[in-house]
Parts: C-alpha cells; sequence; structure tokens
DNA sequence: CAACTCAATTTATACTACTATATAGCCGTG
DNA sequence: CACGGCTATATAGTAGTATAAATTGAGTTG
C-alpha cells in the first residue's frame, strides 16, 4: 500500500487518527474530511465554506479532486453548491441519515448515550418487525438456513464463533423478508451498532446466554407464528441492549 | 460544448419533489441516466461498462463532469471503479437501498406490485414503532404540534387541505420521537410511496374517512399509552395501504 | 425619490489536454 | 514451474481556460 501518489506534500497518507482507511483516494480524503467536519460540528449548518480555489488550496487537492468530493457530499445532503453564492453546509435535517458514511462519523464524533439509545431504538423496530414478516412468508430454503444458524450457535466454541453464527442468524432472519428495504437498513443500523460494543469480551464467559432466546424465535418461524416470532426477536434485542449498555457503563 | 440543452432557469422547481431531471447540472444527468440504466436493468451488475474516455463521449459529457458523476454512483453502492480493470456495476446487495435517489429510480423504473408491498411493509414498521415511542416520551410542545395537525385534518375543507394535515400529522408524531434516524427512514419510505397513490382523487368524495383512526393515535399518544398508539397507528397505514392498492387496482 | 434596468463581478460549472500511478497480463529467466 | 520484472492500459489527479448564473450596485427613468 503506502500511497506514494503525493510526492511532493510527504506529511499525508498517514492517518494516525482511527485505524481507518489507508490507500484513500484523494477525493475520498475530501469527502471524509469535510464530511467529519460537517458532522462533528466545526463546520456548522448554514456556514458558507471557502470558495473552491482556496478550500482546494487548502486541502491540498487540486479543484478537480476537491469537486468530486464535493459532488459527493452534496449526494449525502450535507452541503449545497450554488453559483455565485457558493457552497453551504445544509441543516441536519437534510443530511442523509441512514447513509452508511453519515452514520459511521456519528458514531465516531458523536458516541453519546443518547446517540446509541436512538440505534438501539432502530434495531428493536426492524428486527421484531422482519422476524414477524420472516414467519409469515419465510419458504423452506430460508427456514433451513435459519435453522442452520442456529445449530452454528449452539455448536459454538468461542466467542468469535459465537458472533459470526450469531450475525448469521439475524441475517438469515432478514433474508428470510424478502425486503431488501428492511435487509438494507438491518445492515446499516447494525454495522453502527458494531462499532460501539466491538465484541464485548466481558460477556465471553457466558457467551451462550442468548441461545434460548434465539431458539424460540426459530420455533416461531418454523410454525409460521408471527406475533410470537415478534416478541421472541423483541426479548433477543432487548437483551442484546441491557448487555451492550452494561458493557459501555464498565467501560466508563 | 453545445451546452444549450439548459438555458433557462424558468422551470426549475422549487419543490424538488417529482421525478423531473429537467435543468439539472451535467453531473447531475450522469447521474441519472447511468443510475436509472443500472437500476433499470439494462446495466446489469458484474458488466464492466466503457472506459471513462468512450463513455463520456456517449453521453456528450466531458470526462470531468463523467468522473464527478461516478464518484456520486460509486457512493451510492452501484458501481466500483479500479484502475486498470474499469468501473464495474455492482450487485444490488451493495445498492444503498434506502438512498433517496436509488429509491426513486426504483419507483419509476420497477413500479411492481411487489416493490409497493416492500415499501408498504416498511411504513408499517416505521409509522407504529413511531407512535409507541412518540406516546413514551412527547413534551406537551410535541403532543401540542400533533394535535394542531389533527385540527387542521378536521377542518379541513378539500382534498390538497387534507393531504397537507395528514402529512403534517405523521410528520409531528414522528418528530415526537426525537430520533432524527426514524424521521429520515419515514420521510424516505413517505415520498417513494407518494409518487405511486398521486393525490389520489378517487377517494376525493370521503377523503374524511381515516379522521377518527387519527384521533386515536391522537389520544393514545395524549394519554402516553404506546401499546394503543401502536395498534392505533398500525389501523392507520393499513387502512391507508388498503386504499392505495384499490386506487392502483382501479388504476390498471 | 422610488423603482426598475443593466452591467460588473464573483462563483460554481464545464471543458480540454496533460501527467501520475497502479495493476492485469505477458514475457523472460532461474 | 515459479518468480520477478516489463509494458500496456485503465483510472486518479492536475492545470488552465471558458461559460453561465446570480448578486450587487450603479445608473436611469417614472
Amino acid at each position: 500500500m503506502t500511497r506514494r501518489s503525493t510526492p511532493p506534500s510527504s506529511a499525508r497518507a498517514r492517518h494516525p487518527k482511527g485505524a481507518t482507511p489507508t490507500t484513500r483516494s484523494l477525493y475520498d480524503l475530501v469527502v471524509h474530511e469535510l464530511g467529519q467536519r460537517i458532522i462533528g460540528g466545526s463546520l456548522k449548518p448554514g456556514e458558507l465554506l471557502p470558495r473552491e480555489e482556496l478550500l482546494a488550496e487548502q486541502l491540498k487537492v487540486s479543484r478537480t479532486a476537491l469537486r468530486e468530493g464535493m459532488k459527493v457530499l452534496s449526494a449525502k445532503g450535507l452541503v449545497e453548491s450554488r453559483t455565485k453564492v457558493g457552497t453551504r453546509v445544509r441543516d441536519a435535517r437534510a443530511w442523509q441519515q441512514l447513509d452508511a458514511d453519515v452514520l459511521a462519523w456519528r458514531c465516531e464524533l458523536m458516541p453519546t448515550e443518547d446517540f446509541v439509545r436512538k440505534l438501539a431504538e432502530m434495531r428493536e423496530l426492524v428486527e421484531p418487525g422482519a422476524a414477524a414478516a420472516a414467519a409469515k412468508q419465510r419458504t423452506y430454503e430460508q427456514l433451513r438456513h435459519i435453522d442452520e444458524a442456529y445449530a452454528a450457535m449452539d455448536a459454538a466454541v468461542d466467542l468469535e464463533a459465537w458472533a459470526a453464527a450469531d450475525l448469521a442468524f439475524h441475517e438469515a432472519v432478514l433474508n428470510a423478508t424478502n425486503n431488501e428495504l428492511m435487509i438494507s437498513l438491518f445492515t446499516v443500523i447494525e454495522s453502527a451498532l458494531s462499532t460501539f460494543f466491538v465484541l464485548s469480551a466481558r460477556t465471553a464467559k457466558n457467551f451462550k446466554a442468548a441461545l434460548p432466546a434465539h431458539g424460540k424465535v426459530l420455533e416461531a418461524i418454523r410454525r409460521s407464528d408471527p406475533e410470537a416470532a415478534r416478541l421472541a426477536m423483541l426479548a433477543v434485542v432487548e437483551e442484546s441492549r441491557a448487555n451492550m449498555q452494561k458493557g459501555r457503563a464498565s467501560e466508563n
């Protein structure tokens, strides 16, 4: 890797902050830099940022690369460019809150208890509903996948194997809804939440505690009982949230 | 050159509502053109599209404008560019399904019964959950806004006024969740759904039919009863979906 | 003196031509 | 056969210039 594409400005390319992404392309760098400034609040809504030429100079990129990044930011609803007036940071209500990057930046820059609550709330909305939908319309094949994931959870010998099987279980349930909108929402929420509890090692000693709760979900889906599936899945995610909060609490 | 495609700024919609890509900027044109081709299926996942120079020529734009558009498409998960290999259409599972544009293109290009079902399913997931959350934590101020919207629905004298008040009601409920993720999801789903039932004029004669159902939602939120609010809102959206399907059925 | 017109100015938008860099595929050598 | 370098070709990035649009204010007119 080691991007040697920028010989003139040496001290770039080394991103000491996040363990994130080396080898970013330039426009991606622009997107992340400005995106994080906006989400983080150092660039406030309504604020007019420097004109292209100046901003490009400040970020050490060409105007072209800057503009490519701006288009992406504009697509995410973070900025708005108008001729003569300049590029303005848009109000938070225009942001595409469900965009993967926007969500990731919020996780990174505003990891407040409140935001975790909102994410958990979304999860507790999606997953029980998905379980109910899955119970309603799952095919035999889809049920088999859920079953296999459950078996893998049961057979897991360490935390890592369990976490993988757990994710597979939830994905299998979501898949059985045949609704890619729901799958997409789940994916986005899940990946945001996972930045917090990072394989909470403190549950390691008894990582299979959630197995029976998952079993109830499986059984409800097997016998095509939507309401039971909804309640069972609700129990799963509520238990998961409780664990996560406990983890975060002992962390601080 | 030949930039006479967008001389007048007259037909500029003050409401970025409909899918009217007239008088768009060039990169926006590229985004829409290729985005629609991909979503519509004439460009299939895995397919390698022509190299920049050729594609720019085909679309009658410069390479720069093309690349700006490509960055946006790449941010939406529709394409993936790699040096030497070219730009490849990504698999549907990588698409940001909840992106406003992606959703709009799907509405426009795949208006199947099945897709409407998925949207309705999402709505029936979000809104009851939101109503319950609102009942749990609404402030007095937020309740007042819901109340006002309800009063406006009651006072509506024509379909247009009722539709506006109806939207305001649902927005007020969503706002009371204090969860911008949920608000964003609602907004996106709602605007996608609204492309279908286009102010269904066939319900014009008795457009206030849903008023009592909304009243139950309001009352449940007023007395902070989450479960009642959930059920009442569920009734509202199910009734709405039934109307919509009836409308679509009589349309074809 | 108010209102209207119009041009100057500023800024984003768009184009062309060019350089830099990365990598798939090939080719030669051990 | 494997390994290492060569090359062709694609995207990534830069520089400079021209165009269009909108704000501003000066100038003109009722």
